[in-house]
RNA sequence: CGCGGAGUAGAGCAGUUGGUAGCUCGUCGGGCUCAUAACCCGGAGGUCGUAGGUUCGAGUCCUGCCUCCGCAACCA
């Protein structure tokens, strides 16, 4: 029999920045669905990529003075970028499209002159405001003021010669896609489409640019490059290879059964995306599911906001599984959820410390005190079971139904809620039995024993096989643990019980999941991202130069004199102060305070030769007099503050003017 | 009247088609000792934002109002 199909998508991610937890979030969500759809034995395509084009890039890469390919190149692929998190997170992707790529720029290109030639693009002129001294276009709501946001002067009317979308015609199908089918998901997104968009006219759409050249040119029209939003959409069909020949899975994959998007996107992928195909007379895809955003704080992350959380220190922190599962069990997928680093630890500690984890510790723990680690023949049966062995078998049986019902409703928050209600039972079900009762007496009660810890193995298997999606390392281990071979990890074996081999070896290996110190955690989360939050910081950082000019005769009336410490201490109640008495070579001593203890030891100072300026008024620090300042160079360094004393050649006499 | 979401125990959240208000943490008491000071049982604590309406019955449907938050830009 053919395997079934399944092609899933994530969006394809913008790298003008690095990633955070909330495209993690997607991305894991859409893993676990893949890997869930593979255990049940479908043939799955998943599909994540780049975005790379656009005026933000190649601003961006102006700024840090490269070719706006070098730019998402490091994004993308280099050391802690697009992929590195993935392959870190365990991201089981088939395919990885950069919209970069050729073959997808080519296969853009024929998409983009089939729609012109099928009339459903076509040249039109594209009116906005326009700032002459710029020479740049802005839209209304891109006004600062009514002003050009750049410079901040004035603008006029102008038009601009663009290519349009024929958006307009295919308003009433696509209204008839979202109204009537269960294309757009969850269902209170629909609304929301067809209110905001569809009730107040859909416009044809502006699908190209001369603002900027880092785009898809459009082949038979030099200066203007195709629209972001087109350019993107359709790599989910050039991954297939559509239009190109590096893949040959179109016929095999296309349509896909789910494209999974955050919620802001909905808009181009329920309406655009499907108006766009239907020009195109192509399969639209079974469902769109728009999924909730992870908040903080109750507002949205934005790293202008400074709010952004880093899953690789989160990863490193916690273990990629926790974070995983974390996400998905925590938050309802389809809603908002604000996400905190002490829910975090919380739902570790809880679920995956306390209850799985602790469940199969203490099964494997009694397997190999009570039985050496291997329970006996036989043991899979019992001729009178009691009240609390079915309700454990008939829940443990029940299980995988309920959670496949729920993984097909895209709720993976309710999928692993049903398997935690048979862990809780299962822990209750040892506290029901207690083994450690039966055990005085071995020869009496060595036969119930057994069949309560293989019920106990055979519970957590099949809870096991379920959480693999989520868990996928995780729940290798446990397989080893408690025994499971490669036949009882199966999809099929799921829903069958006694499948364990009655004599399995057991092993108490590592927790599995170890519990969490809520406050050291918390306290080594804030030192990384704060360290990485410094990493971030330009590496140097210097004052900028004065425009303003200062006549010769003002500057030569400041006397600069080189210097000797003689002795040098700290200010006594000061944390700043250091007392300098300085050789300045009049003969009488020179006392100066300068508030650099943060930066020298007053030890480290004595002998060295300095310069001060000499001339300036005596001032009181501290209840004492400084009669003039040190010089020194100051920098910043990764957002820390740096001083270098002036030091110069200790061939110097005391008292040198400096001029 | 731009659109949408949210307001449920001290905190954070679930509550599908209306039918005895649940979960996690915290708190109080009890049990157990196999286990990762974990596990199991029980108690206290909510007039489900507010005012009306429909209904035998509403957290759940309808209307008004209040508060908070998103979106209207290429931020998952």
């Amino acid at each position: 029999m053919e395997k079934k199909k399944f092609y899933i998508t994530t969006p394809i991610y913008y790298p003008s920045d690095k990633l955070h937890i909330g495209h993690t979030y997607c991305t894991v969500a859409t893993d676990a669905m893949a890997r869930y759809k593979r255990l049940t034995g479908c043939d799955v395509c998943f599909l994540t990529g780049t975005d790379e084009h656009g005026q933000k890039i190649e601003t961006k890469a102006q700024e840090s003075g490269i070719t706006p390919k070098e730019f998402v190149d490091r994004i993308v692929e280099g050391p802690r970028g697009v992929k590195d998190l993935w392959k870190l997170m365990n991201i089981s992707n088939d395919r990885f499209i950069r919209t970069t790529d050729d073959y997808h720029v080519s296969a853009v290109q024929k998409i983009f002159r089939k729609m012109y030639d099928n009339g459903d693009i076509y040249k039109g002129a594209y009116r906005g405001k326009y700032c002459t001294p710029c020479e740049s276009f802005w839209t209304e709501s891109q006004l600062k003021d009514g002003c050009c946001p750049d410079c901040g002067r004035s603008v006029v009317d102008a038009e601009e010669e663009a290519y349009f979308f024929r958006l307009s015609k295919y308003a009433d199908r696509v209204r008839d896609l979202l109204e009537n089918t269960d294309f757009l998901q969850p269902r209170s997104r629909v609304n929301e489409m067809v209110k905001n968009f569809i009730d107040s006219g859909l416009e044809d759409l502006c699908v190209s640019r001369t603002s900027f050249t880092w785009g898809i040119p459009v082949d038979f029209d030099p200066g203007h490059v195709v629209y972001v939003w087109v350019d993107a959409l359709f790599n989910y069909t050039s991954a297939l290879g559509f239009l190109n020949d590096q893949y040959h899975d179109y016929e095999k994959y296309w349509p896909a059964d789910v494209h999974f998007v955050g919620k802001e996107i909905v808009r181009f992928h329920s309406i655009i995306w499907p108006a766009m195909l239907m020009s195109m007379e192509m399969p639209l895809p079974k469902h769109v599911f728009g999924h909730g955003w992870l908040l903080l704080d109750g507002g949205k992350m934005s790293k202008s906001k400074g709010n952004v959380v880093d899953p690789y220190i989160l990863a490193e922190q916690f273990g990629v599984d926790a974070l995983r599962f974390f996400l998905m069990r925590t938050f309802p997928f389809g809603s908002d959820g604000n996400f905190s680093n002490e829910l975090l630890i919380q739902t570790i500690n809880t679920d995956l410390a306390n209850d799985l984890g602790n469940l199969v510790s203490r099964t494997t723990a009694m397997v190999g005190k009570y039985f050496g680690g291997s329970l006996p023949e036989g043991c899979g049966t019992w001729t009178a079971p009691e009240t609390c062995d079915q309700e454990l078998l008939s829940m443990a049986r029940a299980l995988r139904s309920a959670y496949e019902a729920q993984m097909e409703a895209y709720a993976p928050h309710n999928a692993l809620s049903e398997v935690f209600k048979v862990i809780q039972r299962a822990n209750k079900y040892i506290d029901e039995t207690a083994p450690w009762a039966l055990a005085r007496d071995m020869e009496a009660n060595g036969p119930r024993l057994a069949h309560v810890l293989y019920n106990l193995l055979e519970a957590t298997r099949i809870c096991g096989i379920l959480l693999s999606p989520f868990m996928p390392a995780s729940c290798e281990a446990l397989f080893r643990q408690i025994g499971a071979g490669a036949n009882c990890q199966s999809w099929e074996s799921a829903a069958e019980w006694g499948v364990l081999p009655e004599t399995a070896a057991t092993t108490k290996g590592e927790n599995l999941f170890p519990r969490i110190d809520a406050e050291k955690a918390l306290a080594a989360l804030e030192e990384a991202e704060q360290a990485a939050r410094k990493a971030a910081l330009p590496a140097v950082e210097l004052e900028p130069q004065l425009s303003e000019q200062v006549d010769f005769d003002t500057f030569c009336k400041s006397d600069f004199r080189a210097v000797k410490v003689k002795a040098c201490e700290a200010v006594k109640k000061s944390e700043k102060l250091l007392r300098f008495t300085l050789d300045d070579g009049t003969g009488t001593d020179r006392q100066i305070l300068s508030g650099i203890h943060k930066f020298y030891e007053p030890e480290q100072l004595v002998g060295k030769t300095l310069v001060a300026i000499v001339n300036l008024p005596p001032r009181k620090m501290m209840g004492q007099e400084s009669c003039g300042m040190l010089l020194s160079a100051v920098h910043t360094e990764q957002g820390e503050e740096k001083l270098n004393l002036i030091m110069v050649d200790d061939a110097i006499p005391a008292g040198a003017k400096l001029c």
